[in-house]
DNA sequence: TCTGGGGTCCTAGGACCC
DNA sequence: TCTGGGGTCCTAGGACCC
């Protein structure tokens, strides 16, 4: 049986949610992101902004400077959380296998669903307009025989799209792009390929497999090889695991006091300890990132033989990961991150009977934190440190 | 008063072991 | 006297994506 793989795209997700809950939106510009004047940038504008120039990613400064009369709207991700869910119970609905790909994203297996729910088209059609009766979003859709050429199809024509690659078109499709069409070839990428001659898929398809892995390395030559060929190299296929969870903040103003840097490290500490146990992981690896006001950016970790236990434990490491790296230089950003993540929340030895229900180390650990007195004091800390670190949620 | 925050994967070099 | 190799783990940095 041939493959039939859809790729769905929510399109510019975050505008739109913020339209749907106030429909006064509708038809203007509207920016998701940082509030004009803080540091920040865009991270959704509607295609009414995208007209001005705005796109994802540009610093919100510019963005003001484009276009002053758009609507400039916080991230509420709870909320954006809450209608992806219903998008992807929509999925579920006609397919078993959906790979949540991102908060806007999702790759399904529709191989075999015919008989169900007719031609990949109509199937397609119908998906979108569920979709659009049920949470009043707008999705682009790319149909393949494989999870990659369906991903690219999925974006060349947004929003609103529908793009059908038949089976055996796979290669001619990708051969009519444009390189920055390519997903998983970026800027630095695309570069490199033009100082060896390439501004084209034409011409990519031209370099030898040899040519592309002494440039770009074995992987990355391999890669790039087989998806201007519209060969999967297999985006999807890794198991879907955490395999490390961050936090990370920029100040408002570059920061040089070590006091106010502590502490929020420890707000830090705290946050990703507390999800570590909420998603029922552990975690022996802690990395610190520094950022300088001249944006150069630097990192150092540490691993350990045992996981961390608490969050006091990570916040020690951090402090003394800040005291080996930070040169006093004010900086820009902070942030912390835990890898090395394994399943089960760590123990103490001896400390608590084995089980492994995940309500009850979420308890656990809430317990054990208290017991050493943690929760408070660094509440304490928190609120009545020196104060706050923290740029207001955007 | 440019340049967020949360992730993944790859590379290259050094330590260490057999 | 010129210094094996293979494997694994760890670190720092970089590219890329949403």
């Amino acid at each position: 049986m041939t493959s039939v793989f859809f790729h769905i795209d929510l399109d510019a997700f975050f505008a739109a949610a913020e339209v749907l809950d106030d429909p006064s939106l509708a038809g203007r510009p509207v920016i998701v992101g940082a509030a004009p004047g803080h540091r920040g940038v865009v991270s959704t504008c509607s295609y009414e902004a995208r007209r001005y120039g705005v796109h994802s990613a540009m610093p919100i400064s510019e963005a003001y400077r484009l276009c002053p009369e758009a609507a400039f709207r916080p991230v509420r991700m709870e909320r954006y959380a809450e209608l992806s869910a219903r998008v992807m119970a929509v999925f579920e609905a006609y397919t078993p296998d959906v790979v949540r790909v991102s908060i806007d994203e999702a790759s399904l297996d529709m191989t075999g669903t015919e008989r169900l729910w007719g031609a990949p088209r109509e199937a397609a059609e119908a998906i979108r307009d569920r979709v659009a009766r049920e949470t009043g979003l707008s999705i682009s859709i790319g149909i393949a025989p494989n999870r990659y050429v369906a991903k690219v199809a999925s974006g060349v024509r947004k929003p609103a799209g529908l793009v059908v690659v038949e089976p055996g078109d796979e290669a001619a499709f990708m051969a009519g792009l444009r390189l920055k069409d390519l997903w998983g070839v970026g800027p630095k990428t695309r570069a490199r390929l033009e100082e060896l001659g390439i501004g084209d898929q034409a011409r990519l398809l031209e370099l030898s497999r040899a040519t592309l892995e002494s440039n770009f390395g074995k992987a990355g030559g391999e890669f790039i090889y087989g998806v201007a060929r519209g060969v999967d190299p297999g985006i999807y296929a890794g198991e879907a695991r955490s395999r490390s969870i961050s936090s990370e903040t920029t100040y408002e103003r570059d920061e040089a006091g070590l006091p106010r840097i502590e502490t929020t490290l420890l707000g830090m500490a705290e946050e990703l300890v507390a999800r570590l146990y909420a998603d029922g992981y552990s975690s022996r690896c802690v990395a610190l990132k520094l950022r300088y006001g001249d944006f150069e950016t630097v990192g150092v970790r540490e691993t350990l033989d045992e996981p961390f236990f608490d969050s006091g434990a990570v916040y020690e490491a951090a402090r003394s990961l800040l005291a080996r790296k930070w040169d006093g230089r004010p900086l820009r950003l902070v942030g912390l991150a835990l890898a090395c993540l394994e399943r089960g929340a760590a123990r103490q030895a001896g400390l608590f009977d084995d089980g492994d229900d995940r309500v009850a180390r979420v308890e656990r650990a809430g317990i054990e934190a208290a017991r050493r007195g943690l929760g408070k004091l660094t509440r304490a800390r928190l609120l009545h440190g020196p104060g706050p670190t923290r740029p207001k949620p955007s």
